[in-house]
DNA sequence: CAAATTTACTAAACCGGTTTAGTTGAACAA
DNA sequence: TTGTTCAACTAAACCGGTTTAGTAAATTTG
């Protein structure tokens, strides 16, 4: 490929290596106007493009961060990644993007991987189960900036949204049309402080509107094996939800497709609030109502707060808080009765 | 970071950087075994990685490739993204991904940047507006893969959807449910092969069955500008299509705007089949019929080729070509009376 | 038993840049 | 006139590996 190289350059334009180097990095303060007229010409000349990776050895980075995702192929995460690369691209920076599928040796298999590769840094949303490593990894030097996730126990540099307000919120929103009895639907949440955090807004908003918390009403779903009690279940209990609200968009969608096998209507016989936006919800049968993130700012804000990692390494870790809002849609209306 | 390297690894086992050199590539041909367990001692105790940079630098090669496209945000894309990149893991490679947001600038610009990597090769779903500047890199000795845009004096590396095929099945799926009046909704197709294939299989599913092509049928839809003909006009002409057939999803999402606002229903007042899968299209008032192409396979197979033209400089380009499959959903019916 | 071959290494060049420590000739000061 | 200073460079070390050519000692061969 390019084989022209620095010496070819420097042979054209009778000059050293080191005057072409010092030329190419803009140092022009000892160097004759002649001289600088000779170099220029002679790179124009043979078409000289510098060698990144010679440049990079020598300098000791990368201009490369890692990105470790669990599907770049879901609907939020394509967008954050998109804004993490956006702000790359903008600085001089590329981003490598690592899928984890949901599986923590992945995760770790990927985290090593990138730490192989020497990447400047990392972003990640992590699963919370290789904490010990990603602090391995900070102590070894790696910048390393969450997002999406929190964990108890983990480093403090992160970005998330505002996952307690916005549970608030939603809840909130319900309640004022009407709804006492709201099913919130939910990931196990011991040790992940992300989803904690929406329990916290949703209870705290039943509580401000001193509505009792029933226990029956917290329901769990998991990605292997889907909802714990069914949905047909829960809405024909003695003590059935008027309306569901939903922690993230695979909740949702699987919810959505027992509500439809069972014909029970949205919102006639339930609402639903769902967290996270959802594709061509327009086109819905019944457009759902959600409490959307803003994917493409984290991913935005959570490059900024890297780099910035990067380039000082003795800053301390701060915590960046991303609202949520509500879109509302046809998916949500009073109870009956 | 990582401070240890090979000369440390060396000292701590009493050979020279040639050995260690020797045994990290495998090559244990000329060493004994005393001295290997030697090697590998020091390397656990040092817990010495390999720097890559260094390691391609002699080699010329960065084990990294280069991905182009519109927008890694869109449905199939990021399949397609997904199916490289698993592709690349599997052989020890990276993708950089570089958007391009539909600008033949930045796409120029994505490959000069790619090129001044050194990026091992490029995989591109080029807007056919660069046509020089690819064969330039090509000449230059850059790989390069086309994938989804097929363009007249193109490069021949490439992979693609059978798109005359699926335009064809999709068009005469309409004609044997008795429609007559099909309107192929498009963007220009002058230059663009791949989508003057969709028309070529569009026009000879017609003919097939004795259907006269009506060139008020073709209608014309521009990223930035929309419809040349409103929707509502062209179903209100005194020559209505019975059916739409939409060439990709954005067109298929626009169109389908506008028959909503409108209030035109379908399939009762027009059939519709799309081009292009569309997320969650279960969930629609009225889920969209689409011949869905296979964005993940396409991009494992083109990333498949590209390493294979990395790795044999002097194979021939081929040409390969993915079928299409058409998901029967409801927007499609017999035409009324 | 000497010569040829093999084994098990090592020294040094190399990849393509960056950077530091000099070097040279001209201008200036004492 | 001679020592300083400064502008305008260059030589060489360096980044961290890979690879080639070479070498010493052990083993085989004639």
């Amino acid at each position: 490929m390019a084989k022209v190289k620095l010496i070819d350059v420097a042979q054209l334009a009778s000059v050293s290596k080191s005057t072409v180097s010092q030329y190419l990095n803009g140092r022009f303060d000892y160097m004759s106007k002649e001289t600088q007229v000779r170099v220029r010409a002679a790179i124009k000349e043979l078409d000289y493009v510098p060698n990144p990776i010679a440049r990079n050895l020598k300098a000791d980075k990368t201009k490369t961060i890692g990105v470790i995702v669990r599907d770049i192929t879901g609907f939020d995460t394509s967008r954050t990644i998109r804004g993490v690369d956006d702000y790359c691209k903008a600085v001089d920076y590329n981003a490598l993007i690592y899928n984890t599928d949901f599986d923590p040796d992945t995760e770790a298999k990927s985290l090593e991987a990138l730490y192989q590769l020497r990447v400047d840094g990392i972003i990640i949303a992590s699963s919370g189960k290789n904490n010990q490593l990603i602090s391995d990894y900070i102590k070894k030097g790696m910048p390393i900036v969450h997002f999406q996730l929190e964990h108890d126990g983990s480093e403090k540099n992160l970005i998330l949204s505002d996952y307690r307000q916005a549970a608030f919120d939603a809840t909130e929103y319900l309640i004022q049309l009407g709804h006492k009895r709201i099913c919130f639907v939910t990931q196990d949440f011991k040790n992940v402080k992300s989803r904690n955090e929406r329990y916290i807004g949703y209870a705290s908003a039943l509580e401000k509107h001193h509505i009792p918390l029933d226990k029956n009403l917290i329901q769990y779903w998991q990605r292997e094996t889907g909802f714990e009690h069914s949905p047909k279940s829960i809405i024909s209990s003695s003590a059935a939800p008027t309306a569901f609200f939903t922690q993230h968009l695979a909740i949702t969608t699987e919810l959505l497709t027992h509500l439809n096998q069972e014909k029970i209507s949205i919102p006639d016989d339930v609402s639903l609030i769902g967290f996270d936006e959802i594709p061509m919800a327009e086109f819905f049968k019944v457009p759902i109502t959600v409490v959307k993130q803003e994917p493409y700012i984290i991913g935005k804000e959570a490059a900024k707060l890297l780099l910035e990692n990067i380039n000082d390494k003795n800053r301390h870790s701060q915590k960046i808080m991303i609202s949520c809002s509500i879109t509302q849609r046809q998916s949500c209306s009073s109870p009956r009765e």
